[in-house]
RNA sequence: GGAGAGAUGGCAGAGUGGUUGAAUGCGGCGGUCUCGAAAACCGUUGUUCCGCUAUCGUGGAACCGGGGGUUCGAAUCCCCCUCUCUCCGCCA
């Protein structure tokens, strides 16, 4: 979330940027900085009446002590009704405060200042592209078709088993998906991330920290007996490692990199956009998460960029970078960069990796800070991005690089995968 | 799942109703000494909120796993919850 004082001393420029993400709620602001101005005097108030019920219960102390219990019990009755005044106020503030934070969680993080206007996808930004489009046989056929051709996953298995959007990935697949996150994970430790293995349920305190509660608990996967959540991305779990934690500015930036599955309930709409591997419930991804110190957090943003943009050569796909618009970029992020690699069969851009700032929005939520050399404590930002998600480059890969016969997989790939090509 | 023990500051570990935000040790930071370092010695060392202050600061409130209760007063007593450890059971 953002800070309050922050809001208070830049309301119009607020309110300006926060229209670039359509978001037009003047009146929340108001609310918000009413809100704290009450939490701020009822705080006083108590503090005030708590100091004298505590000057009082030393004075009773001193006079027990000295034999004066008469004197003592007079003063009693004084501190019951200071007691009484001060549970009082004490609701009063828990209610505007839960209240506040009701409010705070609904305005969504400022965007940067480079971040175009629209309202939609299609008015966002491509800003870099690279590589070719292959030119491919007649009678190419798309990721889809490929799949059962070679017998790589079993999308029909999977939904015996437990249902659409669950495939089961065998042989050549199998195998070729355990390639593929060994490379990505290598890659990553290879240019300076620390790997975790993290878990894939979460508590109710992690998925509010990276900002999936409260409002997108339907995107989520719960497990209601124990209250977890199924993560919907290595984001959660690992960018909460460091929630309600004060990190030295030496140890900036931390860079983590951690492989998981990810679970998404979102139920897509139809056709050809959800085909095959374009989207599922259940998928593999290799996730970068770092903490960074505010002056420097865009730096590392183009740094991620660049470590996504390696991988993408490596792979020889062709891909466009797309600077997301007010519109299309995620409610807690400032600046995010799309990657997207060209799906020859389907002639279409699929989304492979979202690299995102959130500067301190959800360091903001989760208390994650950091103590800068003067020793003040400062909150830090959180960066993330895809690195990257398997099932879409698996189409491409499988698309771009088929030919009659079979398929060729990219060189570097062949150390991982023991076979250079699936026919 | 059953039985027992426990949860205190960065860590270890005292503290069982009254100036205790909390002894002591370690670590960290600053200094003395040294060409420099180590050792030794001296000093310092938590977080959040509210006020005052241009700044260094300073006054107040809260926090000893979380929540509630008893009391004029709780780290200390009572209740509930969570977690950890040990033993047993089960088990990849």
């Amino acid at each position: 979330m953002l800070s309050i004082p922050f809001i208070r001393e830049n309301k119009s420029e607020v309110i300006k940027r926060l229209a670039i993400k359509n978001f037009n709620h003047t009146g929340l602001i108001e609310e918000v900085l009413q809100l704290d101005d009450r939490r701020r005097s009822i705080q006083r108030e108590s503090d005030e009446t708590l100091a004298e019920a505590n000057q009082l219960a030393k004075q009773i102390g001193v006079l027990y002590k000295s034999g004066k219990a008469q004197e003592a019990s007079a003063l009693k009755e004084s501190s019951v009704a200071l007691k009484e005044k001060a549970r009082k106020l004490n609701e009063e503030l828990e209610q505007v405060k839960n209240q506040l934070a009701d409010k705070m969680v609904e305005i969504p993080n400022l965007p940067h200042s480079s971040v175009p206007a629209g309202r939609t996808s299609d008015e966002n930004i491509c800003v870099y592209e690279e590589g070719n489009k292959p030119n491919l046989h007649e009678g190419a056929l798309p990721h889809w078709d490929l799949i059962t051709k070679y017998k790589l996953i079993d999308f029909e298995l999977g939904n015996k088993v437990t249902g659409a959007g669950f495939p089961i990935y065998t042989g050549k697949g199998a195998r070729l998906q355990r390639a593929l996150i060994n490379f990505f994970l290598d890659e990553a430790i290879a240019a300076g991330y620390h790997e975790v293995q993290p878990p894939l349920l979460v508590n109710e305190a992690s998925a509010y920290g990276t900002g999936q509660l409260p409002d997108k608990e339907g995107q989520m996967y719960t497990i209601g007996l124990d209250n977890l959540y199924l993560i919907p991305t290595a984001e959660v779990p690992v960018t909460n490692i460091f929630r309600d934690v004060i990190l030295a500015e030496s140890e900036l930036p931390v860079r983590t990199t951690a492989y998981s599955n990810c679970f998404r309930r979102e139920a897509g709409s139809w056709g050809k956009h959800v085909r095959g591997l374009n989207r599922l419930h259940q998928f593999d991804k290799v996730e970068i998460v770092e903490i960074a110190h505010p002056a420097q957090s865009y730096e590392v943003l183009e740094s991620m960029k660049t470590h996504v943009m390696k991988l993408l050569q490596k792979l020889k796909l062709p891909f466009r970078i797309l600077k997301l618009c007010g519109g299309d970029i995620s409610f807690t992020s400032a600046l995010t960069f799309d990657f997207e690699v060209y799906s020859a069969a389907q002639q279409m851009w699929l989304e492979v990796s979202s690299v995102s700032n959130f500067e301190a929005y959800q360091a903001n939520r989760m208390k994650l800070r950091f103590r800068d050399k003067e020793g003040n404590i400062q909150t830090a930002h959180t960066l993330n991005g895809s690195a990257l998600a398997l099932p879409r480059v698996v189409a491409a890969l499988l698309e771009n690089n088929q030919d009659a016969y079979g398929i060729n997989l990219p060189e570097v790939l062949h150390p991982y995968t023991g076979f250079a090509r699936i026919e």
